[in-house]
DNA sequence: GTCTATAGCTGGATAGAC
DNA sequence: GTCTATCCAGCTATAGAC
């Protein structure tokens, strides 16, 4: 299974992202990359170094997975509330239908983190900037608009963990309620897809005046 | 800062409790258990037996914490729709801002072993058709109200989702979006119950014919 | 660059003295 | 019941031959 158009480098990041996404940071094992790549274990350390440089590297693929073009559309000047918020909820099941497994990747690592952790936090601290400077364009645009008295005023982080919340969560307790419910992957895939109108409508409904 | 009104028994669990929902399965140590319960490794084993047993244990108590209630609440035949779901949203808000952890620590628990162990996913068989049985008895109730025209015809899983996803989302990512706009827990929290009314009325909103 | 062998550590579990 | 000492498996990482 071993696909020989890619370069060593490529084969282990490749299988480290998906082992890292499936598995979390202290569930991934270096074998099972090493494995996943049909190499030896000692060239996982070789290239990479170490298992912590490793998962940096997958953990910021799967942050841009998720995140890159959000945050682009967050900080888009040139699209109206209603574009942005249709762009986004399009972009989050778009791209979690396609990689169902990120949402609980990235919140238990980030958990975790945030938790434990207090140094390694400051890993954490570009993406955390990155999310702030996009926003910001957006609560602008939310003030001008509320101030214009075309949606009424609402809480930045309110209405952002609003989206979130029907977009990811899903994603994240499928494999509770698909078991309880009996639904196969492709089935809950599609129920999400259907379901983004009505996502996008509920949100805008929030901000009517 | 040993508790001495308790047993030995009830300070360990109490003890493991804490850890496995702090760290995950794989994140608490035996050593962090007993060194939290003020005692000596191997009285983990004498009352306890093994780590997955202390688990279990732990992760049945997280599990009735969040879902307790919410299961009566569910399974409750003389009470409107309305007043289930005024409840139900209420009952998740009082529960998870006392346990911000418990949300975290249950989606990824389950989502783990529903992922790898093709074998330990029997283990949480119990908890399915506990959620399973409570259910039908609010679907029958949904049809009933549907039939009378009362309310519009909903999928009951989507709509079991959406009910969560509001109340359980904020506290799974709350690390992440605390940190970008520098709110402190205790501010969280009071956002989270004052939201209360508006997740119950767009629930409810989304019922009306 | 790639492999084998192994160092060095950590974590769960137990034997055995008290 | 409680503690010390220790076993053993599993993990990351590296030394060194080729």
């Amino acid at each position: 299974m071993t696909d020989t158009t890619k370069t060593v480098e490529e084969r282990i990041l490749d299988a480290a992202y998906m082992t890292f996404i499936e598995n979390g940071y202290e569930g991934a094992k270096m074998r099972d990359i090493a494995a996943r790549a049909d190499i030896n274990i000692s060239m996982l350390h070789y290239y990479y170094r170490s298992k912590d440089n490793l998962f940096d590297i997958a953990f910021s693929r799967a942050f841009d997975s998720v995140y890159g073009n959000i945050l682009k559309l967050l900080s888009e000047k040139n699209m109206s509330i209603k574009e942005k918020i249709t762009a986004i909820v399009d972009e989050y099941i778009t791209s979690l239908t396609a990689n169902p497994l990120l949402p609980g990747f990235l919140v238990s690592e980030i958990t975790k983190n945030d938790i434990r952790d207090r140094e390694a936090r400051q890993k954490f601290a570009p993406y955390r900037t990155m999310l702030f400077d996009a926003v910001v364009v957006l609560e602008s645009q939310l003030k001008e608009e509320t101030s214009k008295g075309n949606i009424r005023p609402v809480n930045l982080m309110e209405f952002l963990m609003d989206i979130e919340s029907v977009c990811m969560y899903p994603f994240l307790n499928r494999g509770l309620w698909q078991r309880v419910f009996d639904v196969p992957d492709e089935v809950f895939n599609q129920m999400m897809r259907e379901r983004k109108e009505t996502f996008i409508n509920n949100i805008l409904k929030s901000l009517e005046v």
